[in-house]
Formats: C-alpha cells, structure tokens, sequence
DNA sequence: CTAGATGATTCTGC
DNA sequence: GCAGAATCATCTAG
C-alpha cells in the first residue's frame, strides 16, 4: 500500500468508514459526498502553491489552514512522518568530534592562530626566532617582528573569514528554522527534526570552515618553513671567537673534545652557544681529519702562538701546565719546529 | 658569478 | 646521547 492511498485510508478512517469500504479513491469520494473538494483536488492545490504569486499563495495557504479537512490530513501526515522518521532514525546518530578539524585546531592554536592574541603568536615567533639560531644581533629581532606580522596577518584573515562563515551560517539557521516553523502549521515538523535540520546545517559550514583552517594552516607552514629556513641563514662567527676555538682545537689535538664545562667556558667567551661551540668542533674535527695538509699552516700559527702564551705563562709560574699539545695519540699533529718554523 | 669556506642539520652507528 | 660523516644553505673572497 503507497502512502497516498494509505493517506486516503486514514482520512476514510477518520470519515467513519470501515477499513473494507475503501476500495479506492472513487469510492471515498462517494463516501465523503464532497465530489468538489475531493483530496485529490487538495493535493493538487498544495502541488500548485509553488506556482503562484505570494499574495496568492498566502491566501491559499489560509484557505487550507482553515479547510475542515485539515486537522485530519494532517493527522494523516503526522502518522506517515512517524513511519518514516523511524526509518530514518539510527542513520543520524550524533557522529564523534571530526578528527581532522580538531588536528587543525590544535594546529591553530599552537601557532597562536587561533588561541588568545597575546600568547601564542608571540611565543611561536619566539620559537622560530630561537630556533633560527642564538645569532645575537639586530637580524633576529627583524626576523622575529616579521614573523609577527605575518602571523598576525593570517591570523586576522582567519578570524575575518570565520566571522564571516558564522555569521552566515546563523543567518542561514534562522531562515530554515522560521522557514521550518511556518511549514509545521501545515505539515507535521517535530522539535528535534528541526534540530537535526540545523545539525546538518552546522555540519555543511562546519566542512567550509574546515577549508578555511585547512589554507590557513598551509598559510601558516608556509610562512614557518620561511622562517625556520632562516635558521640556516648563518652568519660566521667573528674573528676573536674562531681564533679563540681554534687555540683551543689545536692546543687539544690530541683530544679536541671539550668537556662540558670547557665548552661553556668557550661558548661564553666567544659569545655563542654551547651547541654552536659543539658544531664547531665536530665540523673541525672532520674536516681537519680529511685534510690535514690543508689546516698544517693553521695548525703550526696556533702552535706557535699557545707555545707564545705558555712561555709567558710558564715564565711566571714555570710549573703551570702548558696548553701545549702534549699530542700523544688522537689527532695528527702538524709539524713544527719549537721556534715556530717548518 | 663562482669556488671554497663555514655553520647547521640530518643520518647512521655505537 | 655522542661522534663521525654527508649534506645543505649561506657567506665571502676573488
């Protein structure tokens, strides 16, 4: 049985007829004895309302809301919404936090996208000026403060295309909830299938957002991997730190291996850091190994210039340890005379 | 502009 | 976690 003639029933039903007497249509026509207002012409009007012109349609609309047929074909309604709401129902079950908007989220917010003004932003700039290296100087306060900028650029666009996403989606709420409320007086519309209307409502905006994060974190990497390249826009070290970590090198060449403590006493004294001094003597290391013939000449300068300072030194206390390289084992040592010659 | 130098990063083995 | 090695990206002298 299709829902029209079941709907025939149902009004038949209503009408005192017994089940058996509705045959078909014709015969509830008899039935009724209102051959002029038969359903089918109702129907047929409900069918046209969207044909006509406002005005038109309101009065119609009118008409029926007060045509004494109403209360029973909308019970009518109301019993085949009930069917098939069942059958739809257990298909929209509330569906978990989409794990996708909420890596974004959490993207936004640890960029300081997203998150409170102040915070964030600020200390992911901090980052990238950090991690951009401890080259001290007027650059990393530049980098940093353009890092800013940026960031609180895309961040503005966000929040104005967000504002903008939610406004419309409200707006849009509104229209197809009064839309909804209007149609209850003339079909059956329950309180929680407006809910689910607004649901998915929610939901189609919640996937424009969705795009909208997703740009905006490539926005984001983007503008990062600029700035965390920047890392590797090294500047050498000055003069006075290589001389004084080459001294070190080369009066160690047996062990260039600095202990801690030694490489905070150099990272201090060269105004760098700890790490930097460790890059430095593994760099050296390796490339002083590759090619020792190269680093000879640096290697008998330096000789020549710690063997200066011990002479000095041991001149006034001459049982204090010379920084001479005693070089026994460990790194090839570069020939040298003790007056510094070749 | 180019080659070499140099600081930093990444990968691998221990 | 550290050191060695390879590699990258930039700096710098010529």
């Amino acid at each position: 049985m299709d829902d029209q003639t079941r709907m025939l029933a149902g009004l038949a039903g209503l009408g005192g007829l017994s089940q058996g007497d509705v045959g078909d249509q014709d015969s509830v026509r008899k039935q009724l004895g209102q051959p002029q207002q038969d359903i089918g012409d109702i129907l047929q009007q409900i069918m046209a309302i969207t044909d006509e012109s406002l005005d038109e349609a309101q009065a119609r609309k009118h008409a029926l809301n007060c045509h004494r047929m109403k209360p029973a074909l909308f019970s009518v309604l109301c019993e085949i919404k009930e069917k098939t709401v069942l059958s739809i129902r257990g298909i929209q079950d509330e569906d978990p936090p989409d794990p996708q908007i909420m890596r974004l989220d959490n993207m936004l917010l640890a960029e300081g996208v997203s998150g409170p003004e102040k915070g964030g932003g600020s200390a992911a700039a901090a980052a990238a000026a950090a991690a951009a290296g401890g080259s001290p100087g007027a650059d990393g306060g530049i980098e940093h403060s353009d890092y800013r900028a940026k960031l609180a650029q895309i961040r503005q666009i966000y929040h104005s295309e967000l504002e903008k996403y939610e406004q419309a989606c409200s707006e849009f709420t509104n229209h197809v909830m009064n839309l909804l409320r209007e149609q209850s007086r003339t079909r059956p519309i329950s309180p929680k299938e407006i809910e689910r209307m607004v649901a998915i409502i929610h939901r189609k905006f919640s996937s424009i957002q969705m795009q909208l994060k997703q740009s905006t974190c490539e926005a984001v990497m983007i503008l990062r991997s600029r700035f965390l390249d920047a890392r590797r826009k090294r500047r050498n070290f000055n003069k006075q730190a290589t001389e004084v970590l080459n001294e070190y090198f080369y009066s160690h060449l047996s062990n260039p291996y600095p202990s801690e403590e030694a490489k905070e006493e150099l990272a201090k004294k060269c105004a760098i850091t700890v790490s930097q001094v460790s890059n430095w003597f593994g760099n050296k290391r390796i490339r002083y190994k590759k090619n020792i013939g190269k680093f000879q000449e640096e290697a008998n300068l330096y000789a020549v210039k710690t063997a200066v300072d011990a002479a000095s030194v041991s001149a006034q206390a001459s049982q204090a340890n010379s920084p001479a390289t005693p070089n026994s084992g460990g790194y090839p040592a570069p020939c040298y005379t003790p007056d510094g010659r070749l």
